[in-house]
Order: C-alpha cells, then structure tokens, then sequence
DNA sequence: ACTGGATCCTGACTGC
DNA sequence: TGCAGTCAGGATCCAG
C-alpha cells in the first residue's frame, strides 16, 4: 500500500500526539507479521518513552529511550492514532498504548506483510536498513547519480527505480507517475538513459513525490494517515489506473501491461 | 553481479 | 448465491 509520501504523512501525522509519550501497555492480538513481532516488545516497551519518530525508506523508526523499532506498512498496513476507547476491528493487529496521552497507537494490517522489529543498538546497520539506497527527495539524488547507477544495467527503468538497494520509496504508483512526466517508457532500458534524460527522470521523480506529498499521499482503497485521515494525491494521477482512458497529453488511451508481476500503465506514444 | 519468477496473506471484484 | 479466478501502495528469496 504505502510508498513515501503515505509513509512520511502517517509521520508526520502522529509526531504532534506521540514523540514525547510514554507507552504503558502493549497488546499484540496477531503477532503473524512478515516476521514473527518480538514476544518481549511489551516487556521491553512499558515504561518508555517515544523520544524520535523517523523515516528511512518505507520504514518508520521509532525511537524510545533505550529501544529503536522498525514498524513498515507492508502493502496493507496503517498506524493510527485512536482514542482508548476505539472498537477493535479485525486486523487491528497491535496496540501501543500511551497511556498519559490517552491515546493508543493501534496497527493494523489484513494483508500482514508489514513488520515491527527491534532495530538493535546499531539501527542504521540493521540487515533491513544496511543495504538501502538513495532517499529520493535528499540532496544526494541527482541526475548525475542516476546517470550513473544505471551504467551496464539491463534491467527496464521501472523496475530499477523499485529496486530499494537503489532508491528507496518509489512504489508502483509513484514509478508510473515518474516515468510518464519525464516522457520515458517503462521498458526501457535502464542503462540507455542519456545524461540528459537522467536528468529530467530525477526531476520527474522528484516532483511527483513531492506533490504526493503535499496531498498527504494517494488512497486507493484503504490508506489512511495516521490521525485517520485519507490521501487526496489519487485525483491527481495522470496515468495509473487509467487504463484505456485518454492520455492527459495526447489523447492516446492508457495501455497497461505486466512487469515483474506488477501492473504497469503507461501512454505508448508520449513515452519512448 | 544482475535478472526474472515465485511467494508470503487477505479481501474486493469479476464473470460464469 | 456461490465459486473460481484475478488483482492489489512491498520486499525477500531463489535459480539460472
């Protein structure tokens, strides 16, 4: 579900109510995640208090005084924050309850491909963490960087700019967006980028992300940030989903194809 | 090393 | 109504 922009809203989202609250109680209802959820997490967790909330790639970090836990979103998943007295609903998966905010934390998650580990005392060597690449709106991604990452890579750019050991972030919407704004084919291949053309698809993805952003993400089906509340980023998609609808530029229907098992739409005459 | 395919899981939707 | 098939914001593991 969740690629950058849903992620660092749902952040953002819980920053004002959470950093600065202590947990009090922890109930895990499923602890069956992408892996198993640590059976010492409410052990460990009562009593601290949540100083950080970070982001690196898809994951939230969040930091408490003696522990850092890795919570990602899967494909399904979401972190809200509930008044105490929030029905449970199926695939509420895990409560952190903050008891003097009087708030719970409540993750939830039908698909369960999501995750919430222990970072360790190194969390920026953590074996999720260690072999990430590139935050897409930092300094360091730039054309040039592109350029060259994609040297030799036969690999077709979409699913280069997917692959999170070299940028982090960008999902299957966000990769469609991109690629369509900067005029490139999903297909091509990723170390036939020009210099040039580098250049635009870093702007490209740069914008796209940034405006998702501003939106608070895009909700397909069920994403909400954390105080609950929907993206609105889904109205202002120009190709995906769009499948068979005329292209926002030329007028030529949107195709969509399959890509590494991915859906894949795009305008076959805007993008080359 | 790089590349593509299969896989984890539940729910919504389609077509018969 | 039921049932089978397909698809969904991700990432990892495996074989070639």
């Amino acid at each position: 579900m969740p690629e950058l922009p849903e992620v660092e809203t749902t952040r953002r989202s819980l920053v004002a109510d959470f950093s600065g609250a202590r947990v009090d109680a922890v109930v895990v209802r499923d602890s069956r995640l992408r892996q198993p959820v640590p059976a010492d997490l409410g052990q460990r967790l009562c009593g601290q208090t949540l100083q950080v909330l970070g982001r690196r790639a898809k994951y939230l970090l969040l930091g408490f005084d003696r522990d850092t836990l890795i919570v990602h979103l899967g494909m399904s998943g979401s972190l809200r924050g509930v008044a105490p007295d929030t029905p449970v609903r199926k695939h509420d998966h895990i409560d952190l309850v903050f008891g003097a905010a009087g708030q719970v934390l409540r993750y939830h998650d039908p698909r369960r491909f999501g995750l919430m580990v222990w970072a360790g005392e190194r969390p920026e060597q953590h074996p999720l963490l260690g072999a990430l690449g590139l935050e897409p709106l930092a300094d360091g991604f730039t054309g040039d960087w592109l350029w060259r990452a994609t040297r030799a890579r036969r690999t077709p750019l979409k699913q280069f700019l997917m692959d999170p050991g070299q940028v982090v972030g960008i999902g299957n919407i966000y990769a469609a967006e991109a690629l369509f704004r900067a005029g490139l084919s999903p297909l091509r291949e990723a170390g036939k980028l020009t210099r040039r053309t580098a250049d635009a698809l870093c702007a490209a993805i740069r914008e796209t992300l940034q405006e998702a952003l501003d939106s608070g993400g895009s909700t397909l089906r069920d994403y909400v940030n954390g105080s609950g509340a929907p993206g609105e980023f889904q109205l202002q998609l120009r190709v995906y989903g769009r499948t068979g609808e005329p292209c926002l530029r030329c007028g030529t229907p949107i195709r969509q194809m399959r890509q590494a098992q991915r859906s894949t739409f795009w305008c076959p005459r805007c993008q080359r």
